[in-house]
DNA sequence: ATGGAAATACTTTTT
DNA sequence: GTATTTCCAT
């Protein structure tokens, strides 16, 4: 989807980026309706059949099932051109409907090059933008403030503690976090709390947190991101007339990715469609195509249903499904590997991905010892490549299943040289400067939003102390009004001593100031600059010599740099404009869109070669580069430790191997390391089982197996034996399970001396470690053990195995614990 | 009320 | 190993 590299050449591989015929629209108007039908049929040229049928289809609903790589946004934009040509829909009739902000931005840009300054009346957003939008201009029907607050999941964790914590539960049998979840999903199944309590296996705990919950939010005027979606539906359910002013506005709504749509957004687009309006006199459907790829979802954790695109046609009974199959964007030679590894998934409808490009190189295989090595051995091959290939560092990127295992790639980056940046991680607005300095413009825009005023009111630190705090929020509470309100009359609440009065009245000031300066129609950055400022938070870091600091207010330049820049693009913004745009925005938004390895064309600076891209394969979805290292194929990494005992998880996981190759253009590169040091101890993983579904004759491996691997195979010694890692080894393949694919009946994770056959199985697994440990206890589901600080226990659970295994056990008056053994003083009894 | 030390949990993946 | 949280001393 993503076209980072669409300068490159790719010789004979790209038909679908031939220039298009399409002149964009002038202003003149007297010669469109002659020029119509010419129009629409020249958006047809250079697309393969079925696209050009997806193009064409009209009347029923549209299913694109779309590989990776098949043009897919190709399609949607010139269907959306066609659909504007042959005059069946206006732009601001179109709504279309992305996975980020990101892929929205490029869709918007490619219609215009299609149907120039018309694409500026169409809605092309994300599906929490879009709500925002509407739930903005009907902000009276749902009961919120125009300025309504929007809680990211850390905001909504906190508003969660203060809930648990006023309800007298304990917060370390109930953490937030898993409330937070817990309600999330309820959320994605539209479950509203009433609902929720009356549903027969309700949990008391979960229903009276949730109900509190959705309470506060309502009093702060606050909305999470699953309510950006649930109150949406419930708007457009409960109010049929704003339900039927959005069915005649979109008349055609297109939804991309939508295999990684949730319930939620399912029936938000039936809503919209029109779909559940069974009345005569409704106004009729709206145009609807949805475009997914059941391979390709990889966010059932966050409630995604494929059900969605698996059942479409059964939902929408006079549907049309069309197929791209036809791949644009890699060699044979990786397609083949991505579908080997795909099609051991269960209950999967076939489809295979086919290129006309040709084999193109192999896939290069490498086995180090540890993630240091293999970082080196991907720093060492992007040099070569650069130097034989003329493969510049932006054509580059490296993929690995958890943020964590950035750092060993980084470290070697620096090392040699090589510039790279890493995409996510940390993000930006998660950092403690901006939550606090957003928290603040939050407050400003939004007096009840007590979840970010309550963050703010002793940072900088001015006195403010628990107890001061608390006392105000039960006033608040017994007066039934926000704690913001409450402050405005701290003077009566009751039990505050003198001095916290004084402080609370000073913080009153200070907001009330900057609230003055907002409404007097200063723009973002003056006032986040006020905020700054007057609160004494810059002065306070700047005081600071701790490096750490420095680097805060750098960032704080940064924001203030995202308002300024948001004040010119938007001029009419106000506050709570600018803070709907920092609340939604995502990692894989923050990737450059061209610049990466622009400029290096003729006569561009030499330097200019772009950087190389490090990211998790979650990130990596919609992007494609000429040369993709994918690391960490091990079992524990990738699959990922907690997804190998469930067939689903374990799906996805592979899901995300087949997300992970299908990026790669020219070259793909797959590596694992045989000791990874994980939570700061070195432990042995075995190859990834998706390894074992590449074909062989595909990958050209420049080492096979590890040393340790070697050794215990019987090697004669370090390093040399061309039998340990040559051709003929026993390397990684797996003849004892090369078959079963689904994997969750055995155990979790072998030695690999154990499948070579050659010495016995070592007795205490990850023994091998260079850092000798005290023997992990075997512990078995019933065992009773002692813990040193929680006394008696049962194991009622175990996860994993090995030096990560992690115990589940029952501590009576201490509640239930999970444990990870390594680090855990527990003895079994 | 605040700051520092010590304990402790943590690692999937994110709109 | 790191970031956060908790506890204790001031």
């Amino acid at each position: 989807m993503t076209t980072l590299f669409d300068d490159l050449p790719l010789r004979g591989l790209d038909p679908a980026r031939l220039p298009t015929a399409v002149p964009p629209r002038t202003d003149d108007d007297s010669g469109w309706q002659a020029d119509r039908a010419a129009r629409a049929d020249a958006l047809l040229e250079g697309l393969n059949p079925p696209q050009r049928e997806a193009v064409l289809h009209h009347g029923s609903p549209l299913l694109i099932v779309a590989g990776a790589g098949s043009g897919k946004t190709r399609v949607l934009t010139h269907r959306i051109a066609h659909q504007l040509a042959t005059g069946r829909v206006r732009p601001s009739e179109v709504l279309a409907i992305t996975f980020t902000n990101k892929a929205a931005a490029e869709m918007r840009e490619r219609v215009a090059d299609l149907v120039g300054s018309a694409a500026r009346a169409m809605w092309v957003s994300t599906f929490h933008s879009a709500c925002v939008r509407i739930l903005r201009r009907e902000h009276a029907a749902v009961g919120l403030r125009s300025s309504f607050s929007i809680y990211d999941a850390a905001d909504s964790q906190r508003l969660i503690t203060l809930v648990t914590r006023e309800l007298d539960l304990d917060t370390k049998k109930f953490p937030a976090k898993g409330l937070a979840s817990r309600i999330s999903a309820l959320k994605d199944e539209l479950v509203d709390p009433e609902a929720y309590a009356r549903s027969g296996d309700a949990d008391d705990v979960l229903a009276s947190v949730y109900a509190r919950y959705q309470d506060r939010l309502r009093q702060a005027s606050a909305v999470d991101f699953d309510d950006l979606i649930m109150r949406t539906v419930q708007l457009l359910q409960a109010h049929p007339g704003v339900a039927e002013h959005y069915r005649r506005r979109f008349r055609s709504i297109l939804v991309d990715e939508y295999q990684d749509t949730n319930h939620a957004q399912y029936v938000l687009v039936r809503e919209l469609t029109g779909h559940g309006d069974v009345r005569e006199d409704a106004v009729p459907r709206a145009e609807l195509t949805v475009v997914g790829d059941a391979d390709q979802s990889i966010y059932a954790f966050r409630g995604a249903t494929i059900r969605n695109i698996l059942e479409f046609e059964a939902d929408y009974p006079d549907a049309r499904t069309i197929l791209l199959e036809q791949n644009y964007r890699s060699t044979q030679t990786i397609l083949s590997a991505a579908n080997a590894v795909i099609s051991h998934n269960p209950g999967r409808k076939p489809k295979r991905l086919w290129t006309d490009a040709g084999a193109g190189a192999k896939i290069v295989g490498y086995v180090a010892d540890n993630e240091h090595e293999e970082a080196r051995f991907v720093a060492q091959e992007i040099d070569r490549l650069g130097d034989d290939d003329g493969v510049r560092p932006g054509d580059v990127a490296v993929f690995y299943r958890t943020n964590a295992q950035s750092r060993a790639l980084e470290e070697v980056l620096i090392r040699v040289g090589l510039p790279y940046k890493v995409v996510g991680g940390t993000r930006f607005y998660e950092r403690r400067e901006i939550k606090d300095a957003v928290a603040y413009l939050r407050a400003i825009a939004n007096p009840d939003d007590d979840v970010n005023l309550r963050r703010v009111l002793n940072v900088p630190k001015r006195g403010i102390g628990d107890r001061s705090e608390a006392m105000l929020a039960a006033f608040a509470e017994r007066e039934r009004i926000s704690v913001g309100a409450a402050l405005e009359r701290v003077e009566e609440a009751p039990g505050i001593g003198s001095r916290g009065v004084t402080q609370l009245q000073g913080f009153r000031e200070l907001m009330t100031g900057l609230r003055e300066l907002a409404a007097g129609g200063a723009g973002p950055a003056e006032v986040l600059g006020a905020v700054l400022d007057r609160t004494g938070y810059l002065a306070e870091l700047r005081a600071s010599d701790d490096p750490q600091d420095a680097s805060r207010v750098e960032n704080l330049a940064e924001l203030h740099a995202v308002a300024t820049e948001f004040e010119q693009a938007e001029p009419d913004g106000d506050l709570a404009d600018f803070l709907e745009r920092v609340s939604l925005v995502a990692d894989a938004d923050q990737i450059p869109a061209e610049d990466v390895a622009d400029g290096a064309a003729e006569g561009g600076p030499r330097e200019d070669q772009g950087v190389v891209t490090l990211m998790t394969l979650h990130t990596a979805k919609g992007l494609e580069f000429p040369v993709v290292f994918v690391t960490g194929w091990e079992d524990g990494t990738f699959p990922h430790m907690r997804s190998l005992a469930d067939p689903d998880q374990l799906a996805e996981e592979r899901r995300l191997a087949y997300v992970g190759l299908t990026r790669a253009r020219r070259r793909l590169y797959i590596s694992r390391a045989a000791v990874r040091t994980a939570w700061g101890a070195p432990n042995e993983f075995p190859a990834s089982r998706f390894l074992a579904d590449v074909p062989d004759e595909l990958v050209d491996w420049r080492r096979r197996e590890s040393s340790m691997a070697a050794l215990r195979a019987g090697g004669s010694g370090w390093g040399g034996g061309a039998s340990a890692w040559g051709r003929g080894g026993g390397g990684y393949r797996r003849d004892d399970d090369g078959g079963s694919v689904i994997g969750s009946g055995r155990p979790p994770r072998r030695a690999d001396a154990d499948r070579s056959g050659g010495t016995p199985p070592r007795t205490a697994r990850g023994s091998s470690s260079p850092k000798a440990s005290a023997p992990i206890p075997t512990l078995a589901v019933g065992d009773r053990v002692t813990h040193d600080s929680y006394g008696m226990g049962r194991v009622v659970a175990l996860e994993g195995s090995g030096p990560n295994a992690v115990a589940k056990v029952e501590f009576g008056t201490h509640g239930t614990k999970r444990l990870l053994l390594r680090y855990s003083p527990v003895t079994k009894l």
